[in-house]
DNA sequence: ACTTGTTTTAAACAACCGTTTAAAACAAGT
DNA sequence: ACTTGTTTTAAACGGTTGTTTAAAACAAGT
């Protein structure tokens, strides 16, 4: 039984582990050997089929983003006729199970959380087609939980504060490991925590609209 | 008239100009020769009075920590006369400053957030010695704010949530400089972030507390 | 079978890393 | 002045990195 790596053209099994390498160790860590190696590849293949590792990275990216896009079609978190606070915890709970999954399903995200905490070229595009669009999501169903338009900046702090709970779980994985393991144990208490996020967000929000309608 | 740093003792400067460094840009990417240029040094130096670069990195820690310890001593937030509320206020406003100050200040804070995202063998030290009073001072407040007793896991999501609203502005800085710039253009705009973060998590706290009474 | 163009391969390259070496420079005690 | 121990220095070492090379293997058309 030959390795079912070996009948796919070198192309896309490059591009493939790929994915999973920069997801795993980031673009500086990650070495083209390695890559090669899980690959059944000759090193010389990155250079051949990409110009360089940069490019390999960049198409990786690249190919993650249009793997999601298929693999995961327009969430029910954009469904209009559902209430925003459902939507909000749709939101944050498909984020962060994305975020702490291990399998393909992750690698976009675990990708683009590492471009965050040490950008490259690409995170500009990311910001553009990804993370701009999500804070847009977050900024819709907020203006639609507090009813009337709200200070830009304070809009701005609380997509911050929404969008800081969740990464911490994958940028400050070590704390939890290490201090609160049982936070994200299973895919139950991920769904859990992901429904403390939404419950935590929406109590904090909630008040705004009051003290907004009072000063009316 | 020369160089200030050709007075110290070589030890001393490469200590000092290794916290710089490591600050900046992480363990991996520090560059023994780097540090050894700025310090005005051969680069045989950090064999001689630490043994690796390794070495170097945790005494580097060591001192950053010590420096931290004198520079500003036991804050204002462990003064029990004051309500937790306004306790809550200064750890934040502390944390986030330190954590986006470019002074010797805050050194220790974004060694210790690299530490965080990309953990050495340091961390474990640095949890015990820092992170977790950190966050069992986190827990004593909201314990305090709360009044009675909560569950323990609902307890560590809120701290959870707390810290990672303020790390946020360190591991996705980014994202921060990129699309919301405002929030941390000076002293000020910080100290308004940090407000918010405090309100925001109050407001979050606060329904506990009711439904805990309801429910008993 | 032979040619042509593409793909794969083992080996080498140049640059950089942390670390070591052995000699030179220095300081202090006698 | 000379010895002894410490510090500094330029140079080199061994290993890893991304990338290139030039030859071998392969596929397809005639």
């Amino acid at each position: 039984m030959p390795e079912p790596n070996t009948h796919e053209p070198t192309f896309d099994r490059l591009l493939q582990v790929a994915v999973e390498i920069f997801a795993e160790v980031g673009f500086r860590d990650a070495t083209v050997r390695e890559i090669c190696t899980r690959a059944n590849v000759n090193v010389a293949s990155v250079s051949y089929y990409f110009r360089s590792k940069e490019v390999l990275y960049e198409q990786a990216i690249a190919f993650a983003f249009q793997e999601a896009c298929q693999l995961y079609p327009p969430d029910a978190s954009f469904d209009q006729s559902l209430s925003p606070e459902l939507r909000l915890g749709l939101v944050i709970d498909g984020f962060l199970h994305k975020l702490l999954d291990d399998s393909r399903l992750g690698f976009l995200n675990k990708l683009i959380a590492r471009e965050i905490y040490e950008p490259t070229k690409a995170l500009d595009d990311i910001i553009a087609t990804v993370i701009a669009p999500q804070f847009k999501q977050f900024e819709d169903i907020i203006q639609q939980i507090l009813g009337t338009p709200i200070d830009k900046l304070t809009m701005q702090r609380c997509i911050t504060s929404i969008f800081g709970q969740c990464l911490m779980f994958k940028h400050s994985r070590s704390i939890i490991d290490r201090l609160y393991p049982e936070l994200i144990a299973d895919a139950l208490a991920i769904q859990a925590t992901a429904q403390h996020i939404t419950q935590f967000s929406l109590n904090a929000l909630l008040p705004l609209k009051k003290s907004l309608q009072e000063s009316a």
